[in-house]
RNA sequence: UGACCCAUGGUGUAAUGGUAACACAGGUGGUUUUGGUCCAUCCGUUCUAGGUUCGAAUCCUGGUGGGUCAGCCA
């Protein structure tokens, strides 16, 4: 093997630099989640970036929850979103962290900034406050109460904090001037006054920190040397900055702030906002239904923490607007249980077959292959008999000749079993197809004969009298539309696909599933990926399909229709 | 009529001044007891105009196009 360069992206260069030229010996990176909502697949590449360069790098990473606004935060969010880590294969350096654990330090800072005078309490409303901050195009305007006394703004702020006055009277402002040309930088809000519950500091506070206030100072307390966030925040880092630098003692470790292009997947919505909207207004059944983009539904629609680490190797790490196509995602989990998952026969729209020269009450062993990408998963014994049950769609009365499934005089080999052919096609008073009357060729057992006569299909198939009923619950894309929420003056919701869950009540799957637990997967042959469903009960297994096989038989029709 | 950022096949990511590469998607063919897997093959004036250079996707300048910012959200 050639040890060929791998490439870097540009913030492994970053680092390679920082190792190289000794700025930093050991690089710490950080995970910063607010606890106020159910990760997503944009976390996971996030997730997998900051992690894995600790990984790479020999270095470790930080998880540190940003929970500055105790309006919208929960512990419930805080264990997904722990677990969701976890689950994903990743390990956090020592205790996981809290920007609250710094509220005391912050608000010495924020002290110190009044003493300084690059700090001051305005008494002015938030809609005044937004009125003077000017546009983009033209600076703002000073507040009244900027030039305060220290002693005045020492005063006031500690009565802020003593409780003396109700949500939105105060804030505490910094002074970095009015007509920045970058907002961010116009005297931006440090603390507001929020008479709020805090997850975990309960009402010990009644001031809390802004992220900007909070974020690079939580990174410069924790030693955290890249603090990589999204685009977005781009504008926000000489804030970052310049907060760092009236704090920073230079024997301390210095954060820098690198941002990275966050993760957009077609047919889907990524905002935590819009899938709190799903959730919450019962169009799915939680943050962990199958249909979404939440690490938890995925994993629930049986993506393995394998396919989504690989998934976020693929995608790569860049600063360009993308949009990353579903099928990247459906091809990584593909990949993957390709080489994990064991096969099953089950038929998902029964069509009963008997097999008219095969002898009343037998019942017969065959065996099959449990992964033909890995012999070492072994075989099984899978029971055959008179009465079958196959996928109504292996048959066609009328079959064009490229059909090479099962059809009036056609013959067809069962998978691992023999090849039958159609005699007689059965049908209801309302011309419905209710049964098929096969003859099978008895010399044909495993799936092959004597004579190597060759035939064109291979069908799944199960007993019908061996077999187990399941529920199988397909799922299509969430939205119809590419963007969902790309559209100007059109609610994301107007995109809503009605077809995208559909139950299979009546399945009928071979008795090797019988035991199956909660979470296992598997390929149902020729048909995809399936696992386990959290909702089955001891009496009917619920299967959830993860991810169909290609399947270049119906495309080609498609394209034909 | 601001600041900051971005621009390479349909999508995404490489090429670190020296033959534009890889993956997905799509097309075509081959193998096949899964119409799966696997294999082969096809699919690009690197946004544009200049400049620097023996040599530019890469460096510089202008243009064009796109993104972000006017929360007491993060």
């Amino acid at each position: 093997m050639e040890d060929e360069k791998k490439s870097l992206n540009f913030i492994e260069q970053i680092i390679e630099d920082d190792l190289k030229s000794g700025k930093h010996k050991e690089i710490l990176t950080r995970f910063p989640p607010e606890p106020n909502g159910y990760l997503h697949i944009g976390h996971a590449k996030s997730i997998c970036l900051n992690f894995g360069l600790g990984i790479e790098y020999n270095g470790k990473t930080n998880l540190r929850f940003d929970d500055t606004n105790p309006v919208k935060e929960d512990v419930e969010y805080v264990d997904s979103i722990m677990e969701d880590i976890k689950w994903l294969g990743f390990e956090w350096n020592g205790e996981a962290h809290y920007a609250s654990d710094y509220f005391d330090q912050l608000y010495e800072w924020a002290v110190d900034f009044i003493k300084k005078g690059i700090a001051y309490v305005d008494d002015q409303s938030a809609e005044a406050i937004s009125a003077t901050r000017g546009t983009p195009t033209r600076p703002g305007t000073d507040s009244p109460n900027r030039n305060r006394t220290v002693d005045e703004n020492l005063d006031l702020f500690s009565r802020m904090k003593n409780g003396e006055f109700g949500d939105g009277e105060k804030v505490l402002r910094a002074r970095t001037g009015m007509d920045s040309p970058n907002m961010h930088m116009r005297d931006p809000v440090l603390y507001r006054i929020k008479h709020a519950q805090h997850h975990r500091t309960g009402d010990t506070w009644c001031i809390y920190p802004m992220y900007d206030f909070t974020h690079g100072q939580s990174d410069y307390i924790e030693g955290i040397t890249h603090s990589i966030c999204t685009l977005e925040f781009e504008n926000h880092r000489p804030l970052y900055d310049w907060f760092l630098d009236q704090i920073y003692d230079s024997t301390k470790t210095r954060p820098r702030q690198i941002e990275f292009a966050r993760l957009n997947l077609s047919y889907t919505v990524m905002s935590k906002r819009k899938l709190l909207e799903l959730v919450q207004k019962n169009i799915v059944t939680g943050w962990d239904d199958p249909r979404m983009p939440t690490i938890s539904g995925l994993r629930r629609r049986g993506y393995t923490p394998e396919s989504l680490r690989n998934f976020a190797e693929k995608i790569g790490v860049a600063k360009r607007d993308n949009v990353i196509d579903v099928s990247l995602l459906e091809f990584s989990v593909r990949e993957d249980l390709n080489k994990s998952a064991r096969r099953v026969l089950a038929v998902l729209d029964p069509l009963k077959v008997v097999i008219t020269n095969y002898p009343e009450g037998q019942i017969e062993d065959i065996e099959a292959v449990n992964n033909p990408e890995d012999e070492s998963m072994g075989k099984r014994m899978v029971p055959f008999g008179r009465e079958l049950f196959i996928e109504r769609e292996d048959f066609m009365e009328d079959a064009p000749k490229k059909f090479f499934r099962l059809a009036p005089g056609r013959e067809v080999r069962l998978r691992y079993g023999y090849y039958i052919t159609c005699n007689d096609v059965i049908k209801d008073t309302a011309g419905n197809i209710i049964e098929l009357h096969c003859t099978y060729d008895p010399e044909t057992k495993g799936g092959q004969s004597p004579d190597g006569r060759k035939i064109q299909g291979t069908i799944h198939w199960v007993s019908a009298e061996k077999a187990i009923d399941i529920e199988v619950r397909i799922y299509d894309r969430l939205f119809t539309d590419e963007a969902p929420d790309g559209h100007k003056d059109v609610d994301f919701k107007e995109f809503l696909n009605p077809d995208s869950l559909e139950v299979l009540s009546h399945c009928k799957a071979e008795l090797y599933l019988k035991n199956a637990e909660k979470g296992d997967k598997f390929q149902f042959e020729r048909k995809g990926y399936f696992c386990v469903d959290l909702d089955s009960t001891a009496e009917k297994l619920v299967f959830n399909r993860t991810v169909p096989l290609k399947d270049s038989w119906t495309k080609q029709n498609n394209v034909k229709n």
